[in-house]
DNA sequence: TAGATTGTTAATCGATTAACAATC
DNA sequence: TAGATTGTTAATCGATTAACAATC
């Protein structure tokens, strides 16, 4: 177990995973020092921005030199929590929940799918990759005799709320969300949205509102 | 073509999508007059905010009453751009390309997936419901002789920058990205990520950072 | 009219940017 | 050492919240 940050405000949380995007890049491009500068070149963040950022969770850098890439990725690494596996299950086997299965770059950061939920007879235990598809009313005895780190709900928006509600009183401590609805949970349940809904109004407005 | 507004920041623009789905929620269950203290309580904003953010699109209020739901959501649905349909295809025709495709709520909203392209033979002259998937090289020949409002990019990080610099060089004006890439275009070109990978490692950061 | 609630201005809070001393 | 670049404090900017006059 790593450091604990607390108090880091979302608005830096939400732009980890892109330093972790960029870092990962300047590796593969065998580039192993950077500025700030430079940096923020390349991610279109000021510098002082970046190096606020970094110094939410210690010092990185060095002065007069800037950030060693290959240590920095691997500090990022360990505060995204990307040191440690963790079980997931997907409730709702439809399209979008065996694209999220089949999915394997998420396995390769450790986020591994053991299990599929679904309602619908004719998709219950089918293989998703070598993953088995429960039925739903299995769910409990599953999440009773395995650990599960991440509930991934893919189910439609009607179901989302009873799903959480099941993983939620089972002791699931973090929920990745991709009905179109703001679930309802104890404030010490980690949900983390994917709308896609929203997304595209979003685009919609941007678009209906340009100058073309 | 209704109103076009201009200077609206991103976190108000964020925000609208939100207000529609609650409305919706609301006119479902037949509730006709809300104020913004009411619609507060529901959507964990300020009745503050909720003001602010409409007035930002003029008065849809009325002192000492409240907000007429169904006018509001109405209001909503045009500034949002929903009044429009809109032509949009695939690219990348993978799981991820074909939940999307699947989705068939864009469709009711008035985003019609009209083509899917892949480069991967097995896929070509497959449909989806009734959607065609056409060989990539196909792709500029048919967004030269087809609107295409929406270019959705669902191709592997490696394929993404050059598909966008295709759609880009065609003219679409909008792109919704799910590939775990930033990509590079003109400013008036829109875009619009869904990057599950950051979503997921976002997730990562609070479950490893959590008090349990 | 009296009560309620908006629209809007002013105050506060938080996040971003600028500046620079510390230091490699 | 001189030059570069960080870490960090201070200034600025923008977004959220509070307050209240306008008015239905």
């Amino acid at each position: 177990m790593g450091k604990r940050y607390k108090n880091i405000s979302m608005a830096v949380i939400r732009r980890l995973p892109r330093y972790h995007r960029y870092l990962k890049d300047l590796i593969d491009k065998e580039i192993y020092r950077i500025s700030s500068k430079e940096l923020s070149n390349i991610m279109g963040f000021t510098a002082s921005q970046i190096r606020q950022d970094f110094n939410n969770f210690g010092g990185f850098g060095q002065q007069g030199y800037g950030y060693n890439v290959e240590e920095l990725y691997g500090e990022i690494q360990k505060i995204l929590g990307l040191n440690n596996d963790y079980n997931c299950i997907i409730i709702g086997a439809g399209n979008l929940g065996q694209a999220v299965a089949n999915y394997t770059d998420f396995e390769k950061a450790g986020f591994y799918i053991r299990a599929l939920f679904d309602s619908n007879p004719k998709l219950i235990d089918m293989k998703i990759r070598d993953i088995n598809i429960y039925d739903i009313d299995k769910l409990e005895e599953y999440v009773e005799s395995n650990k599960v780190d991440i509930g991934i709900i893919c189910t439609p928006r009607e179901a989302a709320q009873d799903v959480a509600n099941t993983l939620v009183k089972l002791g699931v401590p973090a929920i990745w969300n991709f009905a179109p609805v703001d679930l309802d949970v104890p404030e010490e349940v980690i949900v983390e949205n994917v709308h896609l809904s929203d997304s595209i109004l979003t685009l919609s407005y941007l678009l209906s509102n340009s100058q073309l």
